[in-house]
DNA sequence: ACCTATTAATAAGC
DNA sequence: TGCTTATTAATAGGT
């Protein structure tokens, strides 16, 4: 219908291609308007230009056309959103949010704050598990401070050893442990670490709660997560 | 375009409105095709006929198309109330899950687990909050301890007295103090509750780590499911 | 479904 | 894009 025939296939040129899809588009929601209104029928029309430019008719609206189109063909999950799809979010938010006030409130009672309202063993139980944290946290930074005191001491021993091959390479080899008293003096002996650790790590460990038991004291609540 | 002119109104006629319906729906479709394979666009029909029988053409995948057309629409504006509305709570969700991790790592170094990757500080912050934690839980349970024994100590001081008075009715009021001095024998003195309670909060701050604890250890997480 | 007179759509050009 | 016009395509009304 036009000064000569065409075929149906892709127009190569650019130009006549976004013209022709300018003249059809609105040949097409036309028609899709007239029969939406000839035949009391509910029409939707989709396009997209090949520069993903939307144009749109919809006799109704597109959500409920769309809603209904899903509920037709019985895909609620596959296509588009629907209300289900809110629903599905508003619960998921829910739900977080329980788990959130109930950790929280867990969180404060292991500060120590809002302790009213529980029982002597609940706070029984609190107590041990504070302890229990506690007494892991100690040994986790004593640990720390161990494994820093000892690469202290091994650092120390290698400038120690260098200052040794430095002596013996000024005075001789026979005056070399001479030197060793010397350097002695500065503390970093080759085995200081050790007696360091200990006098830094045993209090704490001794000090502390004092049986050893129990290491793991269930309280887990991983199965949440 | 046919044997006479017609107007843009629904169609009276039921047959010829059927007819007329299913010839344009063709024509329709039709020319869908066509401008899709013309001008290389993106196009969707979706036709529900009076009696909601649905017809319909894409020239990809009716949920692509759909999908895209959400897209595009939630890019623009709002238009799909559910399309923001799914996104309004799927961006609480997301705070929501955020918040809840970042207590939960909170929670588990509290509770002396993944403690690596901390620094001493980090760790002396941990100790110190923990010990204050201690204390509170500690002081709030000796409190309790305390107030039952003090209650103890009323009903029992009520139930000597209760003795007094049948003793006065028995032996009469005159014999009354020798009375008392017995029932002194039993250990429920007016004010003995005041030195029995102290005597109880004592250890348990000095001698803390003490045996015959840990009953139970294991704190609950009920209120979490 | 088919036919076909008639109208509507549109290709090409500006 | 919008207008024009020759030409084709769609289709109303009838069978």
């Amino acid at each position: 219908m036009g000064r000569g025939k065409i075929v149906i296939r892709r127009i190569d040129n650019s130009t006549s291609r976004q013209v022709t899809f300018s003249k059809r588009r609105s040949g097409l929601l036309k028609k899709a308007k007239e029969l939406a209104i000839l035949c009391d029928a509910d029409v939707g029309v989709i396009i997209f230009s090949s520069t993903s430019k939307l144009y749109e008719y919809s006799s109704t609206s597109m959500k409920t056309l769309i809603e209904r189109y899903n509920k037709t063909k019985e895909e609620h999950h596959q296509l588009g959103f629907s209300t289900s799809e809110v629903k599905y979010w508003q619960k998921e938010a829910a739900m977080l949010r329980q788990q959130l006030q109930s950790l929280q409130e867990n969180h404060r009672q292991m500060m120590g704050e809002e302790l009213t309202g529980l029982s002597i063993k609940d706070l029984q139980n609190l107590e041990n598990q504070l302890e229990i944290s506690l007494r892991g946290v100690r040994m986790k930074k004593d640990q720390i401070l161990m494994d820093e005191i000892q690469e202290l001491n091994r650092k120390g021993n290698l400038i120690h050893q260098g200052n040794m091959e430095l002596y013996k390479k000024v005075y001789g080899t026979k005056d070399a442990n001479g030197a060793s008293s010397l350097t002695n003096g500065l503390g970093v002996g080759e085995d200081a670490g050790i007696p360091i650790s200990l006098q830094l790590s045993q209090p704490q460990q001794q000090n502390r709660e004092a049986p050893e038991r129990a290491t793991k004291l269930g309280y887990s609540c991983e199965k949440m997560h």
